[in-house]
DNA sequence: GTCTATACCTGGATAGAC
DNA sequence: GTCTATCCAGGTATAGAC
């Protein structure tokens, strides 16, 4: 409800300020400032900045659940799917290497501060996590589809955290080449 | 030098509250109360918050470091040592499950802050990167021994994130069984 | 719906007495 | 070495005019 053009490009906003500096670190004056119009004014679209926070964790499901549908169109082996989330770290590289996985980090900061939207963030994942799944389940591993599944996301995360800790390129570009060669090896039957 | 005993308390309390609640959330004022001094005595042992960090973080790797001679001391084959390193995650379960890993969430906080003390932070990480690369050198794994190192780093990193994201004990078990697993196999004679 | 003005608090940091 | 008092910037949030 409320559509509005405003209310939205507040959202973009602090999705994108969220991103790249923290929620703690957001301020509204700062997300007021990028979307040009008054701190007070602020106050009728989003009553607390945690109201916001829980705006941006919605847009951000929604983005996620499209970007798998492009996913699913764009391929109709399983496997290949996988593969696509196994790559955005790649394809994100300039911005992951400076500011983390946003799912990833964001969690790790909800986490931190025991934040009453850890559920919701975690919610992000879990999107992510069924449809791994699923895509598992359609290669045959129905008993260990959620593991799998879960052991790809912890995968990725190690991988996203340690090549921005490093700044290391190379080594996330070493380690999604083991992740499809496990798959593939995955694919072709052969045990975890 | 001045190695004073209030200055070591703030430490402590400063790198406990740092890994319970993170740094931008931890105020002078938390400190103070902790260590049961006034904000102002605070001056006299460190001139800026970042100062207190720096100091945190030495004291970080003063205690890797002296984990990690336990390990050598505990046990003279390699793969156990590096299985020591793996089960960390477990052996802390509670407090990492609350917390995360202190070394990931400090380091995906610097990263996100741009902070000047990014590069100590990471430097935790670089103390256990080398040892680990050490041990796999000493499993004759000369050529891929920095690699192997950051694959362990990387894997346990993932497996804290999603552990604790979704509170997951079993699958940090798990994830911990297949590394050790993998090991195994690395250490009769077996690629990666 | 959007603005200005402002209240109120917390945070980091300083000055100076003891 | 420790305290109190205080400054100032910045944060969230509210009131009320337009």
């Amino acid at each position: 409800m409320s559509a509005g053009k405003t209310r939205n490009e507040i959202i973009k906003a602090a999705d994108q300020l969220i991103y790249l500096n923290g929620y703690e670190h957001t301020s509204f004056a700062t997300i007021a400032n990028v979307v040009k119009i008054s701190r007070g004014n602020f106050y009728y679209h989003f009553k607390t900045k945690d109201q916001i926070l829980n705006a941006v964790i919605e847009q951000r499901k929604t983005n996620t659940r499209s970007m798998i549908r492009q996913w699913e169109q764009q391929h109709t082996k399983p496997a290949e799917r996988i593969k696509c989330y196994i790559k955005i770290i790649l394809q994100n590289w300039p911005k992951i290497k400076q500011h983390g996985c946003p799912v990833g980090t964001l969690c790790n900061e909800m986490t931190k501060l025991s934040h009453p939207s850890q559920k919701q963030a975690r919610g992000i994942f879990t999107i992510f996590r069924k449809w791994l799944r699923d895509q598992f389940r359609l290669l045959g591993h129905e008993e260990q589809a959620d593991q799998l599944a879960m052991h790809v996301l912890s995968w990725s995360q190690g991988v996203a955290t340690m090549a921005s800790t490093f700044k290391a390129q190379q080594f996330a570009e070493n380690e999604v080449d083991q992740m499809c060669r496990w798959l593939d090896e995955l694919t072709t039957g052969k045990s975890i």
